[in-house]
DNA sequence: GCAAATTAATGATTTATTCAAG
DNA sequence: CTTGAATAAATCATTAATTTGC
């Protein structure tokens, strides 16, 4: 059943019909320009499926055409085999790369740079087998976390407060509160903290996006 | 626990100053900009900053520390600087590459696997510059409009029917409904349509790698 | 006719939520 | 029950359409 589009090239399933494509109405522009055919080939493997953002990336699929041509399909396909044997499932940290990550984290990182993470990575690495999109969802995870368990604990702060917190509270979101699984509208606790949690004290210097990346060129 | 001299070379550069530049109004509403399309100045030198997906993957930060080995700082640059001058902003579609896109969308495909991704981008750069991630983001984004769409096109075919709907429907939910912005809580009509799209295979996490349990209790 | 100036689309990021290993 | 991984929703931001006053 998942089959379908991928047991063959990739052009070849394109819609038999001509105007097939034309059924959207979306967009204003719909320029008439016949589709290249041509089906760049490929062993079809009978892999397929799934994608993740981490397999685009460690597949590079990212990078521009121009710079496919220096990375080749095989150099990939052996990194992955070397991923694989390496040791398959998720990352699974080490003590000491929590605490080093925990320590960043308490120093004010939030969302480290590519720079960043790939020397953290590096350090990391002494420890244990490990990858960038590691240290990248673990910030993203951690940071989550830790506003889940601020928020959470600021409603059970006020509900010890005051006693008269069911009458603030329908049944699910005191659920919610107790269970800490907040499923949905989570937003609509918003006001009660601000946005920015990092319990941390004036270090928290880092924040250091002030500005764009623009890869903006010069006109 | 301050473990914040740990002597890598991980916090070196720290932000300046906040400095201010900030100041955005992160209101829901940014309709009303007061400004002219006047030049983009920045230009200032610091570079540096604001992790984006896009850019740990162009900078394969996401590569295992085995593979920055190889993968060089000069060769991103470089390449950097490349894709800067080729066209600085946004990827910009052509027409073909939308026809091309739509297409295969309406063949069923919702989320390219980086194989197929590569086939893609390679295929589309024959019409303009483009990059892996582009397609990928365009699934994403075409994949959860079309979704908004239908959603809100199954609310107002349940209007016309039932001319009752201003009972079922609160004011909110009514302006949402007509203008689309459905700000937060659009998961609450989740139960108007079940998840799956159409044809999509909806090929959850296909399990690439071996079994490997290696765990070590984080205490 | 043309730019300033809105507005509508949509590319790109971030955040919230879910899944599932261990 | 914790948490790494992944997906989906929400949000931000820029560009093309489009409108509007001249």
């Amino acid at each position: 059943m998942k089959v379908h589009q991928l047991t063959l090239g990739l052009w070849e399933q394109l819609p038999s019909s001509p105007s097939t494509s034309s059924s959207l109405s979306s967009s204003s522009t719909n320029h008439h320009k016949r589709l290249r055919p041509l089906a760049p080939k490929l062993s079809s493997s009978a892999v397929v499926s799934t994608t993740t953002m981490a397999e685009i990336i460690s597949l590079k699929s990212f990078n521009s055409p121009l710079t496919t041509k220096f990375a080749s399909r095989n150099v990939d396909a052996s990194l992955m085999q070397l991923q694989l044997q390496s040791g398959g499932t998720r990352w699974n940290p080490m003590p000491e790369q929590i605490k080093l990550l925990e320590a960043l984290y308490q120093g004010g990182m939030r969302t480290p740079n590519p720079v960043q993470i790939e020397r953290i990575t590096a350090e990391l690495g002494k420890y244990g087998r490990i990858e960038g999109k590691n240290v990248f969802y673990w910030f993203q995870n951690h940071k989550a976390r830790e506003r889940q368990k601020q928020k959470r604990s600021a409603l059970l702060a006020l509900a010890a407060s005051s006693a008269s917190l069911p009458n603030l509270l329908k049944g699910e979101e005191m659920k919610e509160l107790h269970d800490g699984s907040c499923k949905r509208k989570c937003r609509s606790w918003g006001s009660l903290e601000p946005d920015v949690e990092d319990s941390g004290p004036g270090d928290r210097t880092l924040e250091l996006f002030p500005l764009h990346p623009e890869w903006k060129q010069v006109g």
